[in-house]
DNA sequence: TTCCTGGATC
DNA sequence: GATCCGGGAA
């Protein structure tokens, strides 16, 4: 199997889905932060404790206390880290770009990339997701549930570290924004639904594909 | 109890 | 590489 054909299985299990739940740019980045090591329902939530009190954009976060936008993401767990994150980001869009995500984007990739890994609370996922899904940008993002679906899979079979991560997938994939924008996607619904810490095997598309399959006959993996 | 679309710090 | 952060649903 390639990577391709996994997508292809996927897609034709779930449809395409593109994937960035988020009307706005700033939503998008809102929600990239806040669904760090977190439920994305808790981060609706505390998306939707922003917008009932119009802290939707980085204007407003930008002259918000830090107090206030805590208040409102409660349910993303680290709330008080998570709200200081949200005051790093406003600060760079306003001290760097005038808080215009389009003069922001008007930057190439690479060096948007490095800028946004300067934010205190912005990763490498957390970057990449900025730049793929707010930006456009032709920026595969990888996780924690790339790695896992890939390594059960036997597409690798020692640990890579984030941005090698990435470079494996992206060197055997055309390189299409709006591929990696559904490939990911898919990975992660896959991941969530099926393909969890503790998978759902029943039924599942890869079944013998799998290597880390356990099958019921197989008494001990 | 476990698990959830991480990142910083030491 | 180990630990902190520290809510909510199943």
């Amino acid at each position: 199997m390639t990577l391709m054909q996994l997508y292809q299985s996927l897609r034709d299990l779930y449809g395409y889905r593109g994937w960035w739940p988020g009307e706005t740019t700033a939503e998008i980045v809102i929600g990239a932060i806040l669904t760090q090591n977190v439920n994305w329902k808790n981060v609706e939530k505390a998306i939707n404790n922003l917008k009932k009190n119009d802290l939707l954009t980085f204007e407003e976060i930008h002259r918000s206390p830090v107090e206030r936008i805590a208040q409102l993401i409660i349910p993303t767990r680290y709330y008080n880290q998570k709200a200081m994150k949200l005051k790093n980001f406003a600060d760079f869009l306003h001290d760097k770009y005038d808080l215009s995500f389009d003069q922001m984007f008007a930057r190439d990739g690479a060096t948007l990339r490095k800028q946004l890994l300067q934010i205190k609370g912005i990763g490498r996922e957390t970057a990449d997701s900025i730049l793929l899904y707010a930006g456009d940008k032709l920026q595969f993002v990888s996780d924690a549930y790339t790695a896992r679906l890939l390594g059960r899979l036997g597409f690798i079979t020692e640990k890579l570290d984030y941005d090698e991560l990435v470079a494996f997938i992206t060197q055997q994939i055309p390189q299409d924004v709006d591929l990696y924008k559904d490939m990911h996607a898919q990975i992660v619904h896959f991941s969530a639904l099926v393909c969890k810490a503790k998978p759902l095997c029943e039924g599942c598309v890869f079944g013998a594909n799998c290597v880390g399959f356990i099958s019921s006959t197989d008494a001990h993996g």
